[in-house]
DNA sequence: GTAGCGCGCGCC
DNA sequence: AAAGGGCGCGCGCTAC
């Protein structure tokens, strides 16, 4: 059963169960909204709505969280850019309506070919109600409101008509609609995330900032340690007045110092031998940190010992997600010690072990690389193939071949990888190739590259006239091999995005299925918030690691069911094809003891 | 005073 | 240790 949901009115929400009729069944003020989406939440509806991060944050204030939903704004920057509904749209009969924000103006053509999904996954996301026979109501013509919920029932009954049609007619319709589920399950989670928050030892984390920065400074001051290695980099380089943290006032001073570098980066400046170096890169450190993640970090995004980034699900073309504020994504490992379970409670960590190289043996149904992969560790199997001698070389080669590399130790090893493991290599091979000539390129489920950009598109037709200049093909044949090197990495780390997708959909089901017969004690309840209190949730999600928050006596339950959904994960995307996502997990207090 | 950009670097 | 993909953010700097 689908419910789908709109405005109708001034501050009036509609519900519509559209296999019924197009009618609303209830119309509801926005106060009173939370509470009949409780009541039906038993009836485990699919809410068919136009943002879940206009909706939901709502409802998990009020204490009402749902199971599944179809968000259309998603959903139709999939459905609308996926070459495998191309021909479908084709022709302009399934036009986005307006009110929808506005995506890239065209999808490419037909790109490259990936292998279809599987079929078996209609248990976990339930989707018997995707092809429900939905009428179209005529569609109704609206400006782009400031916020999504006030676009009207009609509008929103529209759209998902004309989703439902474009995927109906997709060519792989059972992969696009297990993408569209779990798009969807994930900006359920994004905002589930923001709402249980993180749990944040402030204390944990003033006492790591002490260690390396020195005492907090006085506003407006440097901590002193970072003072006394600027000291040490001005005197060697003999530059008393130099500001380190000025990239042209500092390269200036190091070439007057006899250091010949292109840039101030670390990696260029660690080719050089000069005293004043190694201070110099400890201080970028030290800056680094005191910049991005020190106490103003602190004061700024740990409230009540939780951290709340906004999380972005699909914020990334390639499908992964981006956060906005916080920088959630990028927490440097030395701060994750601050990471700290709840008096009580333990924190179920795990990551995919090498999930893009799994993923790629996957998507090109390559046995051999499969089989590599059968087995905790990827590189030691490729190794043990006799591909190459060592582990480092199989891992510098597996992701030169994933990133295009075709210089350095990993450029020279890429071809050992190509001649065992051929039918991976053709598959990121070709998915450069319809990339350096502007094609779009697909992922396994249909999530679709981005049409390369007009500039980009004028560089490669100048350098095809006659009167074209050495330099204009050589800036047309970079500019192809770039665009190639992201379409490559697309298909991989696209595909990646997907399972890690699956996986969380998976195991939040799970999750809410422990929960519903959890019966924990009082004395557990703590400050996460009503939705999440005394039950095991998601607290953080990194691309291809999750941390669960989960009362400790629930621990082993919980960590059993994160591997469950991996399990279930490679099976959605890859069905009985033989490759193997095992994970590296443990059950900790502290974030910083899950790598031991 | 602020918008936008390049750089550098944190993570995967 | 090295130059290949994806991001967000803070900084300095320039242009307005």
């Amino acid at each position: 059963m689908r419910i789908v949901v709109g405005a109708m009115g001034p501050g009036r929400v509609a519900l519509v169960d559209p296999s019924v009729s197009l009618e609303p069944f209830e119309t509801v003020t926005m106060q009173e909204f939370p509470a009949v989406v409780r009541a039906l939440e038993s009836r485990h509806p699919r809410w068919v709505w136009a943002d879940t991060r206009r909706w939901y944050p709502r409802l998990l204030a009020e204490g009402v969280r749902v199971d599944r939903c179809h968000d259309l704004v998603l959903a139709a920057a999939l459905i609308d850019h996926s070459t495998t509904t191309a021909s479908a749209r084709d022709g302009g009969a399934h036009p986005r309506p307006a009110w929808l924000p506005a995506g890239p103006a065209e999808a490419g053509q037909a790109g490259a070919v990936v292998p279809v999904a599987s079929a078996a996954h209609a248990a976990l996301f339930d989707l018997g109600d995707f092809d429900g026979e939905t009428q179209a109501p005529e569609a109704a013509v609206t400006d782009r409101p400031r916020d999504v919920r006030s676009v009207p029932i009609d509008a929103v009954l529209a759209e998902h008509a004309r989703q439902l049609a474009l995927v109906t007619a997709s060519e792989r319709p059972g992969a696009l609609r297990l993408l569209v589920a779990a798009e969807s399950a994930g900006a359920l989670i994004g905002a589930e995330l923001h709402a249980a928050g993180l749990p944040w030892h402030r204390g944990v984390h003033e006492r790591v900032l002490e260690g390396e920065l020195g005492p907090k400074p006085s506003p407006g001051r440097k901590p002193a340690r970072m003072e006394e290695f600027a000291a040490e980099v001005r005197a060697l380089l003999g530059a008393p007045a130099v500001n380190l943290d000025s990239q042209v006032d500092l390269l200036k001073a190091l070439r007057r110092a006899g250091i010949q570098v292109e840039s101030t980066s670390r990696w260029e400046l660690r080719e050089h031998e000069h005293p004043a170096i190694e201070p110099l890169v400890a201080y970028k450190k030290l800056a680094r940190l005191f910049s991005a993640n020190a106490w103003s970090w602190l004061d700024e995004w740990v409230v009540d010992g939780r951290f709340r980034p906004d999380y972005v699900p699909g914020g990334t073309a390639t499908g992964r997600w981006a956060t906005s504020g916080g920088g959630a994504l990028q927490l440097p490992k030395n701060v994750r010690s601050a990471v700290v379970a709840d008096p009580g409670w333990s924190l179920v960590v795990a990551d995919a072990a090498q999930l893009e190289p799994r993923v790629l043996a996957g998507l090109a149904r390559d046995e051999a690389m499969a089989e590599a992969g059968r087995g905790r560790d990827f590189y030691g199997g490729i190794v043990g193939a006799g591909v190459v001698e060592t582990r480092d070389q199989a891992k510098v080669a597996i992701l030169g071949a994933m990133y295009g590399a075709t210089t350095g130790e990993s450029g020279r090893l890429v071809p050992r990888l190509a001649r065992a493991y051929p039918s991976a290599m053709a598959l990121v091979d070709r998915a450069a190739a319809d990339g350096e000539r502007g094609a779009s390129v697909t992922t396994l489920l249909g999530r679709s590259s981005p049409p390369p950009g007009v500039e980009w598109r004028a560089a490669q037709s100048r350098a095809s006239q006659p009167e074209a200049t050495a330099a204009d093909e050589r800036r047309a044949r970079s500019g192809a091999r770039d665009w190639g090197r992201f379409t490559r990495n697309f298909v991989v780390q696209g595909t990646a995005a997907e399972w890690a997708l699956c996986w969380m959909a998976g195991l939040r089901s799970r999750l809410m299925a422990i929960a519903g017969d959890a019966a924990v004690p009082e004395q557990l309840a703590h400050r996460s918030g009503p939705v999440f209190e005394r039950i095991p949730h998601l607290v953080y999600y990194l691309h291809d690691e999750i941390i669960v928050h989960t009362p400790r006596e629930r621990a082993d339950e919980v960590a059993a069911a994160v591997a469950d959904a991996a399990n279930e994960a490679g099976r959605l995307l890859y069905g009985a094809f033989p490759v193997e996502f095992p994970l590296d997990l443990a059950i900790v207090e502290s974030y910083a003891l899950a790598d031991a």
